[in-house]
RNA sequence: GCCCCGGUAGCUCAGGGGAUAGAGCGACGGCCUCCUAAGCCGUAGGUCCCAGGUUCGAAUCCUGGUCGGGGCACCA
């Protein structure tokens, strides 16, 4: 309807360019939007407000031109001149009622659009460290990602969801040292826990799991791990040392069945946890695969053909201050390893390699500094760096009412998505996670998000489609069938005020679904059923659904089924549970 | 110092060149002999952080401040 109108503006002002023989000038950019207020009818334009600086005449006589070229279209009941010079356009009655069986017809599909068209779209998100448990700052990437994935696909792109798993670097080394330490505890050694490895519990229990399997076999004294390390030097380095040398003592296959323990089970957990968070991958994508295959060597290889490695201080640099990185980075140290980067290099090449067309990464916002060289690589291959768009994800804080959560990252522990789940449950979990824009700052109130009352917002949606169903149940016992033919027959007698809003509200759906798409903002679509269950909750205290006259109540049926589906479809773009009952 | 994000009602936030700035919560007042009151209706509540600028028109764009969060590794 909205493009309907579009093309009917368009048509007018190349009727008036013709008539008035000027050429079609390059003109400013003509906006059809939904009107706010209702006496503004259902759609406005600003066409002659735009065109009055280079028309040189008055906006409302442009207005009145532009309506008098309008072809004619049914679905129009008029269109008038407002304020400064607004062209409002209001529907009649059976365009907005029309919507019931565009949206029965093909119900689970309704909002669905080809404005992707089909373009092959890889959608990386969460991709934490396999090192610990996620916590509620992943949560909200993994909320947002996923949203923002279904709201892709529905919109017609072709879209693939990967988590990027960086099992290869320190890190990994790191947690196998720690989980060894822990291990050599419950074998009861003593010594001092040292800084940098990972303190959290959840390691206790990968260590005991060990020492199930491997009972003594690994018991070495770690003492030598730790001699003569300077106090001085700083932990880090320290730490590089410690795993050297606990790598030494429990030789490469000892150490690497402790990795592969750890990675096994902390990815294991991390899939779980998103699963049950109805967070769903098509691929889980290994770094160290990537490094074991030889690209990452190879595509350091090719920067380094293709000029843009130099080397100094003994380690090998990416020179991305070429492509508009603000300075140049390692991607081999002088130790030889490569670095993170080095990877991330390959692994963004190779998503254009493996024929996506657009990749969107889902960061945290403390990465912000790294997306001017990864795009600098892409640059330094001649890809598009347009192609790959990075989301900023701002942080989370839990509240408990205005009780602020307090999260600890010196003892290793911290709220974890796991808990915030079991707490506030998986659908309000979701909800709150993604009603807020990506780039604003989160406060996630534990309280609002548990209650069961009125407050929490999601019920209130929730409640809506629940009600519906509810209706249908009434409509047996009282001996009632819908009969939809009948109610398609009789629309016009959704005649009350109430049910018009409503209608225009199941209207907007798929025009709330391509600009959330367009804009990669999946609260849009929260805000949306906010305002959809509300207008639902209205139209259901002012008016009897299940009224004694057969064709008035098939119609108001009709109009509450378009609204269920409608919620449901939206709901399932968000990951939310649309209930049969409350 | 440089870079990114934010500042809108008591609180949490939408709106991001266009018509009297919106919602939820909180406050106050109404509505269940009637399809779920997890609902509906109403009232009160605003220096859209500040100062300049662009524009017919600025909460919205630009510049400079200011306050808050984050980032500036041969870590990931």
């Amino acid at each position: 309807m909205k493009r309907q109108i579009q093309n009917d503006i368009a048509a007018a002002l190349a009727r008036i360019a013709a008539d008035s023989g000027s050429s079609a000038t390059a003109l400013p950019e003509i906006t059809v939007e939904r009107a706010r207020d209702d006496q503004h009818g259902d759609y406005a334009s600003n066409a002659a407000l735009a065109l009055a600086r280079a028309l040189r005449r008055k906006p409302r006589e442009i207005a009145e031109a532009i309506i008098a070229s309008l072809p004619s279209n049914p679905n129009l009941a008029r269109v008038e001149v407002a304020g400064p010079g607004f062209i409002n356009f209001f529907l009649t009655p059976a365009a907005h009622q029309a919507l019931i069986p565009a949206i029965l017809g093909v119900a689970e599909n309704y909002g669905r659009s080809d404005l992707g068209a089909g373009r092959r779209t890889l959608v990386e998100f969460v991709s934490a460290n396999p090192t610990g448990p996620l916590h509620i700052g992943h949560g909200r990437g993994a909320a947002y990602g996923a949203t923002l994935s279904n709201l892709l696909a529905v919109a017609g792109h072709d879209v693939t969801r990967e988590y990027y798993v960086n099992d290869a670097g320190r890190q990994m080394d790191i947690l196998t040292l720690s989980i060894w330490l822990r291990y050599l505890e419950l074998c009861g050694r003593g010594f001092v826990f040292p800084d940098g490895a990972y303190r959290g519990e959840y390691v206790r229990p990968v260590a005991a799991k060990l020492f199930a399997e491997v009972a003594h076999e690994f018991d070495l004294d770690p003492a030598a791990c730790f001699a003569g390390l300077p106090a001085a030097a700083d932990a880090d380095a320290n730490l590089d040392n410690m795993i050297g040398r606990a790598r030494a003592r429990l030789g490469a296959q000892r150490f690497e069945r402790v990795w592969r323990l750890g990675l096994d089970d902390i990815l294991g957990d991390i899939r779980d946890d998103l699963s049950q968070f109805g967070v769903h991958y098509d691929n889980w994508y290994s770094e160290h695969s990537l490094t074991q295959s030889g690209r990452v060597d190879a595509c350091i290889a090719r920067l380094e053909a293709s000029g843009d490695l130099y080397r100094k201080d003994g380690a090998l640099w990416f020179r991305s201050t070429a492509h508009g990185d603000e300075k140049d980075r390692v991607v081999v140290r002088e130790n030889g390893q490569r670095t993170y980067f080095a990877s991330d290099i390959a692994y963004h090449l190779g998503k254009f390699e493996r024929g996506f067309e657009r990749a969107i990464d889902v960061w945290g916002a403390d990465h912000h500094g790294y997306i001017a060289r990864v795009r600098a690589a892409l640059a330094a291959q001649k890809l598009d760096p347009a192609a790959f768009e990075v989301l900023l994800v701002q942080f989370a804080t839990l509240y408990r009412g205005s009780e602020r959560v307090q999260m600890s990252t010196r003892s290793g522990e911290f709220v974890t998505l796991r808990e915030l789940r079991n707490e506030v449950g998986n659908d309000a979990a979701r909800f709150f996670y993604v009603t807020r824009r990506p780039e604003q700052h989160l406060d996630f109130d534990l309280e609002l998000a548990k209650s069961h009352t009125s407050d929490n917002p999601v019920y209130y949606i929730q409640y809506a489609h629940a009600r519906v169903c509810s209706l249908m149940r009434q409509l047996k016992e009282k001996g009632f069938v819908f009969d939809q033919p009948q109610a398609l027959a009789n629309l016009e007698r959704l005649a009350e005020e109430q049910e018009r809003t409503l209608l225009v509200s199941l209207g907007r759906y798929p025009e709330v679904i391509e600009d959330a798409a367009r804009a990669r903002e999946p609260h849009q679509v929260c805000f949306y059923l906010r305002d959809l269950a509300h207008a639902f909750h209205t139209c259901y205290n002012a008016h009897q659904i299940l009224v004694a006259d057969p064709s008035l109540r098939n119609a108001r049926v009709a109009l509450a089924l378009g609204t269920r589906q409608v919620i449901a479809n939206g709901l399932a773009v968000i990951g939310v549970s649309a209930p049969e009952s409350m």
